[in-house]
DNA sequence: GACTCCCAACCGAACGTTCGGTCGGTACTG
DNA sequence: CAGTACCGACCGAACGTTCGGTTGGGAGTC
């Protein structure tokens, strides 16, 4: 808490820095991107950034402060669906947060692999390493009871709320910022669907009842 | 097909030189990688380097170039399982090739966050687009033929043969080549069991006979 | 209100270094 | 002696960072 108010030409400016390295940063690599670019990118000066950064490496590192706190941010939808832990009846509904996501942090979600590529993974290890012990938090207790009452099978709910996450994830990664749209050959919509009937049914076929073409059909 | 046999002299410098560069740019990245830096390494000269390519772009290219011929190799393990056709019964076999690939093509790999990110993902662009048709070339017929048989649940196998690979390829790329090992919070060995698991049997339960726990089990 | 003072905000030329790339030359081979 | 392999000094440009200097609005004083 600042005993004086900042001065807002100040914010102003970061918050433009900021930005502008973000766009860098993302479509050409930390080492790529020259101080002067980014400055003539936001307007400001070369001296002015450094008047409010110590250098270039932690103009990349509020980035990824920047980008921790928004996908953490708990108004999200995301993460409301997450605390909610009504997996996997809102598969749905968590794929189509996490497109969400995916669309609204493009030049961040770069920022992690230009971190893996330029600065071995050091600002992004914490993420990765928390994450298994972040959705045992989140989804432990109710898994444990929901699995005690036969809600589930013989796969793991905790291993499979985690791959489902990462692979919608990962899939509209490449989909959107690798550029590679249409990369199953099919569009987003209909692959996901297709995704989830696997997660919840899996490939072989259920011994019960006949072939049901499509539970989401007409009873 | 050169006319003249090729100067063996020259056929190593180019190898040490690609294989210094490919350490280089999987590290740092291609514009944080210098000219010198690979010449250091490999025990060239700059000048013999621009002697035997033209700039340090086609040194990048040459590698992605090599990278494409080793993961296409008839000769790999992983392409005589596709070549098998035998999903999803061959899973484990498949994770497991998958593995030996991450391990064996790590810095490979990273050349392509690599193209991702400096070169907007340009050199790679094709390996993605084409991935649906080859997985549709080996597997397309095949499948049909199993799905008629009532092989397969409710899941498109066309889908689930691309997620599988994908997911194994991506999880062992975290794993070994972002230097997060046991990200799931657990050993990579068990996560595939579960992640197989998964894919053949899904989250719910199965309308059938009792919970079943392991089916590897003796019957 | 007029005045001074102060300091964060801001600027851009300049520094030493390193960059990608060139080039004139030497060494070796056939 | 022709031609390929190879070397490293060299070039101009660009790099991250520094630094001396300007500016403008708020606090303090009368």
């Amino acid at each position: 808490m600042p005993i004086t108010s900042p001065d807002p030409r100040s914010e102003l400016s970061v918050a433009q820095a900021l930005e502008a390295a973000l766009g860098l940063f993302s479509t050409q690599g930390f080492r790529a991107t020259s101080m002067r670019q980014i400055a003539a990118e936001s307007g400001l000066s070369v001296g002015n950034l450094y008047h409010h950064f110590s250098n270039k490496e932690e103009i990349f590192e509020r980035l990824i402060d920047q980008y921790w706190e928004l996908v953490t941010d708990p108004r999200l939808r995301l993460n409301q669906l997450f605390a909610k832990a009504d997996f996997p009846e809102d598969l749905e509904e968590v794929a189509g947060a996490i497109e969400e996501v995916v669309d609204a942090f493009k030049p961040y979600i770069l920022l992690v692999y230009v971190d893996v590529i330029e600065f071995e993974g050091r600002h992004i290890h914490a993420f990765y390493e928390g994450m298994a012990g972040r959705f045992r938090d989140t989804y432990g207790e109710r898994f444990r009871d929901r699995q005690a009452a036969g809600d589930f099978g013989e796969a793991d709910p905790m291993v499979a709320v985690m791959v489902a996450t990462r692979w919608f994830f990962y899939f509209y990664t490449v989909e959107k910022c690798f550029g590679v749209p249409m990369h199953f050959g099919m569009k987003p919509k209909e692959a996901t669907q297709e995704f989830i009937r696997l997660l919840r049914y899996g490939l072989l076929p259920r011994p019960g009842g006949e072939h049901t073409q499509d539970p989401a059909g007409p009873a």
